[in-house]
DNA sequence: GTCACTAATGATATGTTGTATCCTTCGATG
DNA sequence: CATCGAAGGATACAACATATCATTAGTGAC
């Protein structure tokens, strides 16, 4: 688990080079997220940091640092699960791939995948044809999860 | 504005051939959904039930009517802004496009469009090599509405 | 160093969204 | 008209998020 250290150092390269500062908490709250694999609400975070590091952080806290490593491109918000994620390419300069959010509608289980830019053109242009603007060609998918998939019966699907 | 009548005819035409009750307040929720032409709230439907007809109707109420009409495919819950929208769709029986909802960042306003489904045949199969399962083909796209995308300045994009 | 300035965080209150639970009313059916 | 399930009312509370003002910690000018 050598690998959360090398993502946290690369955080912290990330930051120095645009001049803004990855603070002990910022640190602690990123590192939770890498750490948890997962999607976690911020009041997980609230309690993990304070379980962790016998600290006793607010959630208005959590929710400022949270914005701040949103406005770094270190973490992002999964809006249909009100949770936030690490994002999954800090270490990975150059971005071939277009991340997308597998959303569990089940257990929120969250997974990040990347496609191909040839198919998110594809929605672009559909946008495009409302008078729309994509903003973020990040999207965000329901589905259900390899474990809550085998758990569910098949004909509750595409409902 | 008799499209407004049209819709409910056939929403009430729906539910009596499923069986289900299309109550007054039912279709008062419904009635606010559709007029808007936007996505509301929940409490924002409270507001309008409570102004419209003098009624005093609880979000509890309002909650379980939208999970009703979800059910009956008649309203979408739009998990990007925590709100509900009327189905475009209610008037038309076989979906040749997939519906896909843009979604506004700026302002949260939500137009739905259709988009081919073979494009979406791509996603799946990308969530599919993930190990996940499509539940819903429906996505919530992130965007910026033409009003909002006039008032933004351009770099502000896709950052 | 220390002054002054800004970024970061603390503390507190409150707003918004959604659910749990239990009870009452309404509508169909025998 | 008795009964039974579906719909809705009432109340409380949980989860998610923001507003605002005070305090502390870094950073640069001098």
């Amino acid at each position: 688990m050598d690998k959360v250290q090398e993502i946290i150092a690369s955080a912290e390269q990330r930051c120095s080079e645009r001049g803004v500062r990855l603070t002990t908490k910022r640190k602690r709250v990123l590192k939770g997220l890498v750490e948890s694999e997962n999607a976690m609400s911020a009041y997980e975070l609230v309690d993990y940091c304070n379980r962790t590091y016998g600290d006793s952080m607010a959630p208005m806290s959590i929710y400022r640092i949270l914005d701040f490593l949103e406005s770094e491109h270190l973490a992002h918000k999964v809006n249909m699960a009100n949770k936030y994620v690490a994002c999954s390419h800090i270490t990975c300069d150059h971005e071939h791939m277009v991340p997308q959010f597998l959303v569990c509608d089940s257990c929120s289980k969250v997974k990040e995948v990347g496609i191909p830019k040839a198919a998110i053109a594809v929605l672009e242009q559909s946008v495009q044809e409302a008078g729309y603007l994509l903003s973020s060609p990040q999207l965000e998918i329901s589905c259900l999860c390899d474990e809550c998939a085998n758990d569910a019966a098949p004909e509750t699907l595409h409902g």
